[in-house]
DNA sequence: GTCTATAGAAGGATAGAC
DNA sequence: GTCTATCCTTCTATAGAC
């Protein structure tokens, strides 16, 4: 035996969330594709679907946060990092033929009005995302309440970019995203020119 | 009779579409809310759902396109216009306790790697935004491909924030996706200070 | 054209043999 | 712990009365 019943559940569930939501799919659909009896799906998961929904939010999020940390950390400065990432998302949506975004954005608008404990999972998962990027553009200079902004507008461009890029077949939003992204962050490193970043908001407010 | 029964028919299926998804949505469900009975749907829509789906996304998508037009149209200036734009959507968010916010965006996701119809149908109003968004910022003096850019930017932002604010109840997300949209287009606005914005990506490889 | 009843498949969940 | 069989509900879709 080489990887656990319950992690083939899992996995096959973290997979199957990803390309077609949480009412999408179908717990038989689940274990069909994870090798694994039905039964065992209420074994390791008392709590029947929801339970499994919410443990695969967290998995993913956590496996997709470390993936993405590991990419940034590998570049030379935050900005290249920021463009990496972007670039990554991209060639993946590329491969997979447009399924594999964000693994948890399709399960968290559905699930928004409907399940609190799914909802509130992906909510964690989003703030641990936050986190994670701001206290890297942190650690690059600039100040906290700039650096939570930031990573908030550059993970909205990303999972708005990951919206448009799966309906539109094309990877031009995410391009667009990540030049937006990058080109905020240098600007928010550069005193010279803050006058495109959120922050400086009202020092620009004199302009036409 | 005030209002015909298919468009009842539509109008209940936009409204539920918007909150829980495709899948999440059935239609039983839609004819109850629409006081119809069931026979209705496929007398209208022999297409059965998947026509009622599609049939609902233009619709949604042009009543929002038109909704966030009058908006838009309205400011003084197009900065004020996307600040309004946002600051609109942000409002009813929270006035629908995180529940309405891009009417199409759940189901886009959820239908990208199913249905080639309604993945199509989400495709085609998404470009229509686009298009509307940059037409805008082209008449405000923006030259056309910057203009596209800045419009695809601007609309990842908002659906991106959508998404983290409708999974985190808050409407932070979208306060930082318009702060930035705004501030995106002002500069480009502004000859004295383009760093920052996608198009002069290359001018400021220079600095750090 | 309006509406009801029901077919047939798929959904989540459970019981219990092994 | 593994696996099968089955229950009950819900879903989409259709048939046909009125």
């Amino acid at each position: 035996m080489t990887v656990a019943t319950r992690d083939r559940i899992l996995d096959s569930t973290a997979e199957l969330l990803r390309r077609y939501g949480y009412t999408g799919t179908g717990l038989k659909q689940i274990v069909a594709e994870a090798n694994a009896p039905f039964g065992s799906i209420y074994h390791f998961f008392p709590g029947g679907k929801e339970q499994l929904g919410v443990e695969t939010i967290h998995r993913s999020g956590r496996m997709y946060q470390e993936l993405v940390e590991e990419v940034f950390d590998a570049a030379p400065d935050v900005v290249t990092g920021v463009s990496d990432c972007f670039a990554g998302a991209a060639a993946t949506l590329e491969v997979t033929d447009y399924a594999d975004a964000c693994p948890i954005a399709t399960v968290a608008l559905e699930v928004a009005s409907v399940s609190e404990p799914l909802r509130q999972a992906t909510a964690e998962v989003f703030e641990s995302w936050i986190q994670s990027s701001a206290s890297r553009f942190g650690r690059a200079g600039i100040a906290p309440a700039q650096a939570r902004e930031l990573a908030i507008a550059m993970l909205n461009g990303l999972e708005g970019a990951f919206v448009f890029s799966r309906a539109l077949r094309s990877t031009e939003p995410l391009h667009v995203a990540g030049a937006q992204a990058a080109a905020a962050v240098r600007a928010a490193l550069d005193p010279q020119a803050p006058a495109a970043t959120p922050r400086s908001r009202r020092r620009a407010r004199s302009a036409p």
